[in-house]
DNA sequence: AAACTGCCTTTACGTAAGTTACGTCAATTA
DNA sequence: TAATTGACGTAACTTACGTAAAGGCAGTTT
């Protein structure tokens, strides 16, 4: 279903003569989402943030929609920092049913820590063009075992991952397709908030509704039949790819929605 | 719907005289569980063992079935340890619907780790009476701040729990009540093996049938359909409280089941 | 311009699962 | 012995959702 790691190096620009710019002039912002997150989940150290600043520039890759980043049972020996697009982490069942079990943006991490564990269980995959960063697994060791603060933000971007997860459980368990699909849209809105990448209560909605259906656990149809219910009942325009809710407290309550499990509020 | 931490010390006897026994004259086998499972994530260190026995011995609590441990929205300020009995995580919405997101075993952690966020995104209830153990947070922060292999094994810890949850997620959103039933059926046998509560393919099934639903994203009546379609297909045996698994690979092949995301096997 | 492709949309129909309402039975308690 | 309770079991009915098939439409490719 999807090829893997045509990535190439990428984002770090080359003088001409074969040689890297010095860090200082080259373009940092790229990377800042990352900062900006984890800097949120727990205030870095000056120190802490430099570092990572340099590792995260070093491996800057691509990926192509529809392309694997890893694959379940792939070893993991490296971390992958999401810089720009819109990724999934996803399993699939022996005969081609596949669920959607979060969806990564940019500032995320593809699976700190995960390497503690032998093999991914389960794979992840860009939705769109993506721009990530790669650290080597020595590398992200020595940054993290020389910086308290930055492996506390690491851990907490997991435990954050993991909250977000129980909450899709409720949401494919317990709420009916029109709420699944609400919660999902009110959810995407406010994770993409941090990032600037809504104006007003809009985004871009750059994935198919195949993607929609797989992270909801509807069918395709099923899904656009919802969606539909969603335009008719006024609570959100949908069309040319991006997505607007046009009346969002109207649409948390139909959708039970609470943030609090995204932690978006700052604690240390 | 479940009422709160009636918990009493319970599990160190006195010696008559209200002093503790000193440790090595007491049961330290009740907190086997623990050490065994930690130690076959991650290979716990001698010293690591001992302080890890210490300070669980003398946390011993006990809570009756349907007590919650903790509850969403509660700040995390220790952390709790099964040592026997059934407990699990849940969330409810507004309107009651509840959905377990995963079930919690003797060995397992409720909540390491958990205190970097600030409040509990779920809650934890115990299904059957159960004893555990608290450890505070600040004596749980040096025990790990101190041995770098309890620090890992409780990381491991985490990652598993997230790994079975992504696997419930795919369970909720894309098997059918059939295989979805004969899904959990197998993990709980599986999870269970290796704390020594399988004998031959059979268990303890202590729990309700509402449970069972609400861990399955059915309806009581659909879960209770399902259990006799399992019944009547002579892949299980569920009376007195007592599951027996007749034929686990076939079982195992309906439920598109495969182990690999319980990290039964060790790693380092 | 024709053909092709990917994605969205719609219809018609079947089925899986939810709901409501009562059963049974075993374990308490009076 | 009767009444009470909680869990399991069953039936009749309703509904939400899946499946199959086909049409529309914009963006490519030739």
């Amino acid at each position: 279903m999807h090829d893997r790691h045509s990535s190439q190096q990428a984002g770090v620009p080359y003088t001409g003569g074969g040689q890297l710019m010095p860090l200082s002039t080259i373009d940092r912002s790229q990377v800042d989402p990352v900062i900006r997150r984890l800097n949120a989940l727990r205030t870095l150290s000056t120190e802490a943030r430099t570092s990572l600043e340099y590792a995260m520039l070093e491996g800057i890759q691509r990926a192509g929609a529809g392309e694997d980043l890893i694959s379940e049972g792939d070893p993991v020996d490296s971390i992958r920092l999401v810089l720009s697009g819109w990724l999934c982490r996803y399993k699939t069942l022996e005969d081609g049913r596949r669920q959607i079990v979060n969806f990564l943006f940019p500032g995320e991490s593809c699976d700190a820590h995960a390497f503690l564990l032998p093999v991914m269980d389960h794979s992840i995959a860009a939705m769109t063009p993506v721009v990530y960063t790669e650290i080597k697994r020595a590398r992200f060791e020595s940054l993290v075992a020389t910086d308290r603060s930055l492996a506390e933000a690491f851990l907490c971007e997991t435990l954050v991952n993991s909250a977000i997860q129980r909450e899709w459980a409720i949401n494919l368990g317990r709420r009916v397709a029109f709420e699944r699909v609400a919660h999902l849209f009110c959810e995407i809105i406010e994770r993409l908030r941090p990032v600037g990448m809504v104006e007003g209560n809009s985004c871009v909605m750059p994935v198919t509704q195949m993607d929609l259906a797989d992270a909801t656990g509807l069918s395709v149809v099923h899904l656009n039949r919802t969606v539909q219910e969603l335009r008719a009942s006024g609570l959100i325009v949908l069309r040319d790819r991006t997505l607007t809710i046009t009346d969002l407290d109207a649409l948390k309550d139909a959708a039970l929605f609470s943030p609090s499990y995204l932690q978006l509020y700052r604690r240390g």
